[in-house]
DNA sequence: GCGTCCAGGTCTACC
DNA sequence: GGTAGACCTGGACGC
């Protein structure tokens, strides 16, 4: 089987990485927990699709080994998209230096660094990104999954089994009635067949809001500006962009706020929650998420890797 | 099996 | 700027 190794900074954690937040169980990830394997398949841009697999077991100070599957040999370009992608989807060029030096002043986040936490698995593409956080959107997490596992099958079949994110241009192709009967996203399917059809025809450039250069009010008031996407949507797609000086306050937030941090007291509003995160000023949103997984990371099922 | 209630964010209309 | 009600699905519950 054809693969190759991905290089990985000193402080590079693969697991804590992969099961950072929901998203590796979203196909066309695919997390295989007890055995510590991600799997995702991927659609490359020559139309190859081929499934990635990366065991934790070979995951190393200094590089990850990624397994490509449906394909009888690799080419450097084709390592070099897919080394591009999951650079992105695994934050691998994240400096997490001055988060960790933030939050050690903090004796309630010194696990943090201890686990290596702080990088968030996110989607090669903003697009895929967009559509899973939509489907996050007033609904539970069984279905976000029930969701995005539909509109995967929308993508290009794999070999295997299972399938590639679908292009905006397949939903767009799409009519809204189609659409929704297929991925049952109830009014959402609305959203994501204006979504697709704005991506489609060139009217937005998602791909170009991960631009480093980008000020993060500036790819907040994009975000805000798409249809479905409220303040809990931006905040979240905001982290997967790598901003986080906004928060993403749902109902978890707003529970573990009242359990964890508040001594069961709930909070009065919503301000409340902002008031205490504004000390973490640029960070402030990826310590509220911290606050979410603090209890699985300190879980007897993780490990770090 | 059927009907009702509920949870989950965002949008729109209205004040 | 703040608030009420609608939006949609599917699980839980009572009958």
């Amino acid at each position: 089987m054809p693969g190759f190794n991905l290089p990985t900074p000193p402080d590079f954690r693969f697991w804590p990485s992969v099961v950072s937040h929901g998203w590796c169980d979203l196909p066309p990830f695919r997390c295989d927990e007890a055995m510590r394997i991600l799997q995702r398949i991927h659609q490359l841009s020559d139309g190859a699709v081929v499934r990635l697999t990366m065991p934790a077991a070979e995951a190393k100070a200094g590089s990850i080994t990624v397994y490509v599957e449906g394909i009888d040999s690799l080419t450097e370009t084709q390592i070099m998209e897919i080394s591009r992608g999951l650079s992105r989807s695994l934050e691998i060029d994240r400096n997490l230096t001055d988060f960790y030096a933030l939050v050690s002043q903090h004796p309630r986040y010194a696990w943090i660094e201890q686990l290596g936490a702080g990088r968030l698995l996110s989607a090669p593409t903003v697009w895929e990104d967009l559509v899973k956080t939509l489907f996050t959107t007033n609904t539970t997490w069984r279905m976000t999954i029930q969701m995005t596992e539909r509109v995967v099958t929308l993508g290009d079949s794999y070999t295997g089994g299972g399938h590639a994110f679908p292009t905006p241009q397949r939903l767009a192709s799409m009519s809204v009635e189609d659409l929704n009967a297929h991925v049952k996203a109830g009014y959402r399917g609305d959203y994501l067949h204006l979504l697709a059809t704005r991506i489609a025809n060139g009217e937005l450039e998602v791909e170009s809001w991960r631009d480093a250069d980008l000020p993060s009010d500036e790819v907040y008031k994009r975000v805000k500006a798409l249809k479905g996407f409220g303040d809990y949507a931006a905040g979240t797609m905001l982290k997967l962009l790598g901003h986080f000086d906004r928060l993403a306050t749902d109902s978890v937030c707003r529970t573990v706020y009242k359990d964890s941090i508040n001594n069961g007291i709930a909070a009065k509003d919503d301000k409340e929650i902002t008031a205490y995160y504004q000390p973490f000023g640029q960070w402030r949103g990826l310590v509220q998420w911290m606050d979410v997984m603090e209890d699985y990371f300190k879980g007897d099922q993780f490990r770090t890797s």
